[in-house]
RNA sequence: GGGUGUGUAGCUCAGGUGGUUAGAGCGCUACGUUGACAUCGUAGAGGUCACAAGUUCGAGUCUUGUCAUACCCACCA
């Protein structure tokens, strides 16, 4: 027995529980049938779920679902991320609660901390995913630091290194002082703020009285100046170029040199060089090759270079200002909008810095990556995401992977005595490769830098599935189906991937990529934990239900756009788990047992052929659209059949056959009823699994559990059965508006008389009388001879009703004025139709079916003018 | 500066290839406890599809422009 309400809390743990516990998320390896597999987009392991892991994993789970249920053999790969700085940050966070930092305790005991802080907090997001519903291979889950995945890094590293893809080079890096280590492109935020610019001027050597007028936004940093720049084609100041100026405070000269970098339209005309502290700065100190002065420590305070040593560089800044004036050397400060970066996860002032760091050759690797797309290979979905990887792709530039962290893969790389790099998947073989080289033993020091966490990430695709060791899953499921993932992350990721599998594996890592948005507020807002307006899904989930969320989330995701949490939706589509737990209900109270000898295409009344058509019209579209990726129509296909046809229309239809005493009549509809239920079961189940694993638990003795249960497939659909029925609800719909225009109360059991009814429809009246009495609330249907077609049914009811003995009833002067109305609006339509049709153009050129349809319209609405003008002379004379 | 979206009912949004009188959910109005369900039912109101021009027999849908808005990339001495 159901229970009288839904109550998602009683069985989703117990039913998730059930399903991993049997081993139902694992791929039957036994099988031929075709592989369908998706690698999750592994979350930090200490993280917690959030609203967007709560839709990418929803909508992984329903294409994961859905093809398990077509048979194939389906593997959902789980895993997590070591997430390099975001984990050392917290950990070191929790450190220095105690006063602790991270080199009080050491690298060894640091990274055994984290080693436990992963295992204390380490369950968290795959709980949750579980509490979810994601169906994800378990057994198989794993990390990017356990040891498979760890070998898999060192050896892809060996391997690029030796192909000189991987290189230690010298350059200017992001560097993260809060943290200590050199960050990517990709890591640093730019954030708009209003800054000052700082105009000041440097004397020309030699010429007492001569300046060179130059502007800055960071006057702290000209003690590593270098020279001063000017355009050639700067006719003002061209004069200046060749000579020498000097560096105020620490008097220190240097060239004025030509360069096209100097725009003579901004600023000054004039530009402080500081190659060690600015991109584009470096550039021209490379073209000149002017010397590199380094001006700040790595924590971003000012070196020895500087006067102002051990000062940070907002107080070196005031420091330089106050001096400048003081010598006389100012000419004026001004509030100037300006651009600074910012560390993604440290929030620190990110400062360009020259440092000795790796990278990789990611210009070469992304050659390939770019042609499979081009080829068609790989698919984005949406499309027009492609051009935003290529346009990154084809702009890649070399990628700095090496940090200054403790937590994470650390390189195998070991150095020699005179710094001879030796790179081998461990230390015996490194040990070897320098006893070779030496000619005798040297002791080696291994490289104390780790890879950024995109390195093991990229790799994701293939190590999972157990390369290098393993290659059984492998081959089965590589390349996978595909890749769910939101567009903040293909830069990063999806890119990634591309180039490392393209490089190792030699074939796309996926078939396609589908890119969703981001889950913002009800407002539309980013969520973020500083604004406060987040969301906990578990908070939803424990409040409306796992099945609740994510049906939202299905019927939400319009490919590729962000999507507005709704609470009040959500609650929506709890209730819509709770009318199919009604229907169910009422299906037990009338025994309407599945019956598995029953055949759907054995029923013979028009209602239940009609009920199975409908759902099998739904099946139909839920297929079509989950196979193009449009999840917000099959999920709406769904509930509109459920809701929609099913219990506003099936359930309320059969209730005369089920209270009535036709036996024969009676078990049909039961098992109709039965087999119609199991459908939705089925094509419900990888949108809400828990509801539709619990009915189909509940309501009948089944062969077969839900999440395996067989997704039909190409079934022949009845379309007269759908357009008999369609026609007896336009008729009642009819009727129950009039109903309710004219006032009529809902305890007024009138006769309806039907004036013109032809004999086919008087045959179709006849037979659901039962039916349509039923639910229009009415004493009787009778009807008259006459000639009238099924679909002009609205005209021939408005003209019957007002036959209905129902004097005093009746509003007779309201029902004049909307009659008026309508005959008003009949009128504009007939202009317009005639307008069209008398148009040769039209006539002529447009589809014949069309210009067909449009007549047929026109002669339509010339009927229904007539019965309207008719009715407003009966009301006259009444 | 370069690029990509978005602008449709009070709100949040659907509207693959141009073709009925443009849809859904929520909200709103009226009525209704009818033997699955008030987490409900029935009926209804509500839109010159941002604006302007163009292509077409026909434009929410295609083209161009304007305005508004969001995001991405690069840069701003």
């Amino acid at each position: 027995m159901l229970e009288k309400n839904y109550n998602p809390k009683d069985f989703e743990e117990k039913i998730y529980a059930d399903w991993e516990n049997s081993g139902d998320f694992k791929p039957d390896m036994r099988s031929d049938k075709d592989a369908f597999s998706v690698v999750i987009p592994p979350p930090n392991v200490t993280g917690i779920l959030h609203m967007g892991h709560a839709l990418n994993n929803t909508l992984q789970d329903i294409l994961v679902r859905y093809n398990r249920m077509q048979g194939k053999k389906v593997l959902w790969q789980p895993g997590t991320d070591h997430a390099g700085i975001a984990t050392q940050m917290v950990v070191e966070r929790n450190l220095a609660k105690d006063g602790i930092t991270k080199h009080d305790l050491g690298r060894e005991k640091f990274i055994e901390t984290v080693w436990k802080w992963r295992e204390h907090s380490g369950g968290t997001i795959t709980r949750q995913l579980r509490r979810l519903g994601a169906s994800c291979d378990w057994s198989r889950e794993r990390f990017t630091m356990d040891e498979g995945l760890s070998h898999a890094v060192i050896k892809i590293f060996v391997k690029m290194y030796k192909d000189g893809l991987i290189y230690k080079a010298k350059k200017l890096v992001n560097w993260d002082p809060k943290f200590g280590t050199a960050v990517s492109d990709l890591e640093v935020i730019q954030k708009e703020t209003v800054g000052k610019m700082y105009y000041y001027k440097y004397p020309i050597e030699g010429e007492s009285g001569e300046y060179v007028h130059i502007a800055t936004t960071r006057p702290e940093t000209m003690f590593g100046d270098t020279a001063v720049a000017i355009s050639k084609d700067n006719e003002k100041l061209k004069h200046l170029i060749g000579k020498n100026c000097i560096i105020p405070i620490i008097n220190k000269v240097i060239p004025i040199i030509a360069d096209e970098h100097a725009d003579p339209e901004k600023g000054t005309g004039a530009v402080k060089i500081t190659p060690a502290h600015d991109f584009n700065d470096f550039e021209v100190g490379k073209r000149h090759n002017l010397p590199l002065v380094n001006v700040l420590n790595k924590d971003a305070t000012m070196n020895e270079n500087t006067p102002y040593e051990g000062l940070t560089t907002q107080e070196a800044r005031v420091k330089t200002i106050e001096t400048l004036t003081e010598l006389g050397l100012m000419d004026k400060i001004e509030d100037h909008p300006m651009v600074i970066p910012y560390g993604d996860r440290s929030g620190a002032v990110i400062e360009p810095l020259m440092t000795d760091q790796w990278f990789v050759d990611a210009p070469v690797l992304a050659k390939e990556a770019i042609r499979v797309v081009e080829n068609g290979e790989m698919q984005f979905v949406p499309k027009s995401y492609e051009k935003t990887y290529f346009e990154w792709m084809r702009n890649i530039q070399p990628w700095c992977i090496s940090r200054q962290l403790w937590w994470g893969h650390r390189m195998p790389i070991w150095y020699g005595p005179d710094e001879h790099i030796f790179c081998e998947e461990n230390e015996e073989a490194a040990q070897a490769a320098a006893d070779k080289y030496y000619g005798h033993h040297e002791n080696l020091r291994r490289e104390t830098d780790v890879l950024d966490t995109w390195f093991s990430s990229g790799l994701w695709a293939f190590s999972t599935l157990g390369w290098p060791d393993d290659s059984k899953y492998l081959d089965t499921f590589y390349p996978t189906s595909v890749l769910v993932t939101a567009f903040d992350i293909i830069f990063f990721w999806v890119a990634r991937m591309m180039m490392m599998s393209m490089y190792q594996m030699k074939r796309i890592p996926f078939k396609k990529c589908y890119i969703h948005g981001l889950v913002r507020d009800e407002q539309g807002r980013k969520m973020s934990k500083s604004k406060g307006n987040t969301v906990d899904p578990m908070e939803t989930i424990e409040k409306y239900g796992a099945d609740a969320l994510r049906f939202f989330m299905a019927s939400m995701e319009t490919q590729g756009r962000d999507i507005n949490l709704s609470e009040a939706r959500i609650a929506g589509y709890r209730n819509f788990a709770t009318k199919l737990w009604n229907a169910a209900r009422f299906g037990e109270m009338n025994d309407c047992k599945l019956d598995t000898n029953f055949k759907p295409e054995q029923s013979r009344l028009a209602i239940n052929k009609w009920i199975i058509a409908k759902a099998q019209e739904a099946t139909k579209q839920v297929t079509e659209n989950l196979n193009a990726f449009r999840f917000s129509d099959a999920a709406n296909a769904v509930y509109q059949f459920v809701w929609g046809s099913f219990c506003d229309w099936y359930i309320e239809m059969i209730k005369p056959i089920l209270y009535g005493e036709d036996e024969l009549e009676k078990a049909e509809t039961r098992a109709t009823f039965a087999w119609v239920l199991g459908r939705i079961l089925i094509i419900l189940h990888p949108f809400m699994p828990f509801i539709t694993t619990e009915l189909w638990n509940n309501t009948a003795q089944r062969e077969v559990k839900l999440i395996h249960a067989a997704w039909p497939m190409e079934e022949r659909i009845d379309l007269n059965a759908i357009n008999d029925i369609d026609w007896v609800i336009e008729l009642i719909s009819t009727i129950r508006s009039l109903r309710a225009e004219m006032n009529i109360p809902a305890n007024a059991k009138p006769i309806v008389y039907l004036k013109g009814a032809n004999a086919e429809s008087i045959k179709h009246i006849e037979q659901y009388q039962k039916i349509v009495c039923s639910l229009a609330r009415l004493e009787d249907l009778s009807s008259y001879e006459g000639e009238i077609s099924p679909d002009m049914v609205q005209s021939v009811f408005r003209e019957s009703v007002l036959l209905m003995p129902l004097k005093g009833v009746v509003d007779f002067a309201a029902e004049k004025e909307r009659l008026s109305k309508e005959l008003a609006n009949l009128n504009k339509y007939l202009e317009g139709y005639a307008k069209k049709l008398s148009n040769p153009n039209f006539v002529e050129r447009a589809p014949a079916a069309v210009v067909e349809e449009e007549r047929r319209r026109q002669s339509e609405a010339e009927a229904n003018k007539a019965k309207v003008e008719a009715a407003l002379e009966r009301i006259a004379n009444f």
